[in-house]
DNA sequence: ACCTGAACACCGTTCAAGT
DNA sequence: ACCTGAACACCGTTCAAGT
């Protein structure tokens, strides 16, 4: 290692923006939205606050940047040369964030929360064009092209934010385990609702307890494919 | 009035539970979720912290007993005697939810997270019971019920979630001069994208313009009631 | 240019004390 | 039973000062 370096006038920069990214998510990760704190990230980093709020501003735009950071990684994880059909591509897409979400729980308020202010930002603009592309192919008339493109962005939306387990529970293991305990109480006390007022929560119950979110969500995205279809 | 009243033993009750719901709904309207504070609370009540600690508990479940309220009132309002088909009722409870986001857009967030966190609430068995019920009358076979209503629900959620536009913006006016600016700028951002890496934000920009969102709920909730139809 | 950390103005929750 | 309000342990942001 050459320890010649010619006037060092500024020092080592030796704490970066995405640094501190990859900090709040994984602080983010750990705890939920609660756990991303100031000082929490000035202990990790070692450093001062004024630090962090001088590489990426307020707290909310960190969390803003974390979101973009990981969205961005999810898109573009696409190994497969196959020039797979629209409807693949638009379920590789959903899964991709499905995915993104299962493991970054506090993605889902975030998530939401950006496309709805940041019309004009990479997550946004992404997830619409990669999904807006392969509407023309499904049949879908010029004309609603951002009617179907809208659809079916908010039905990703919505589900994969519904499968965005117990958030930021610092209790620590949301396993397997946890999850089915969380169904199992919740049909159990669905079966206690009085059957006369709640027929069909009743009549559900026990696809609730043995269904599967992903395939679920799939099944979801087949069914607004095939309403597309006949959009005219 | 008669002021003879026999040993009043305990202090009249001057504050509700319900008194306290209703000023941190007005808070929360006029100001977003980040304008509910305890002390905001307790200046407007005229009372003291420990008082709304008392009577609902934590500020997170305050967040919640509003939401339920608001929802649960939303949910309520079925005027019209006539016995609608599955699909307007479903219509109905679907654009209860949208105003009532448009009215509270707090809620947003907030439903969402009441949904996946309580699914044995009035909240969630309410929306899903309402839409559940409809989608034997729409075709769809028992076995898919779960899968049926989930569609639905999310679909609507998401929706519903995007239109809750710029929310907690204490600057006042977020009028229709000011959604109309905000969507000009978007687009006018989108017509300076790369024309040839986002063809599909070019292609839409000018339906985005003119775009009314109500509508556009209303044709995603028309996609999906006809891809349930096929479901098997 | 980059970083420090004290100071500030907030925040929600608790709890001994009062009625 | 209901309410008060001080005390506590947090929080994000700012900013003069250092290098």
């Amino acid at each position: 290692m050459t320890t010649r370096a010619r006037r060092p006038q500024r020092r080592n920069q030796v704490l970066s923006r995405e640094q501190i990214i990859e900090a709040a998510v994984e602080l983010l990760d750990a705890g939920g939205e609660g756990a991303l704190t100031v000082r929490a990230l000035v202990e990790r980093l070692s450093t001062g606050s004024g630090a962090i709020s001088y590489h990426v501003g307020k707290r909310d735009d960190l969390l803003d940047a974390a979101t973009e950071t990981v969205v961005t990684a999810a898109l573009e994880t696409k190994p497969g040369g196959v020039p797979a059909t629209p409807a693949d591509e638009i379920r590789t897409v959903a899964l991709a964030l499905f995915d993104a979400i299962a493991d970054h729980p506090w993605l889902a308020t975030r998530l939401t929360r950006q496309i709805v202010r940041n019309p004009v930002g990479p997550v946004t603009v992404g997830i619409f064009e990669r999904i807006g592309r392969q509407v023309g192919a499904l049949g879908v008339p010029r004309a609603r092209w951002f009617d179907a493109a809208s659809t079916l962005v908010h039905y990703i939306l919505g589900a994969v934010g519904q499968n965005a387990r117990i958030e930021g529970d610092p209790s620590g293991l949301d396993t397997e385990a946890d999850r089915e305990a969380f169904f199992d109480a919740a049909s159990a006390a669905w079966e206690e609702l009085a059957a006369e007022d709640y027929p069909f929560m009743h009549a559900i119950v026990g696809q609730m307890k043995d269904h599967d979110d992903r395939e679920q969500f799939l099944t979801g995205i087949a069914v607004v494919l095939d309403g597309l279809t006949h959009l005219r």
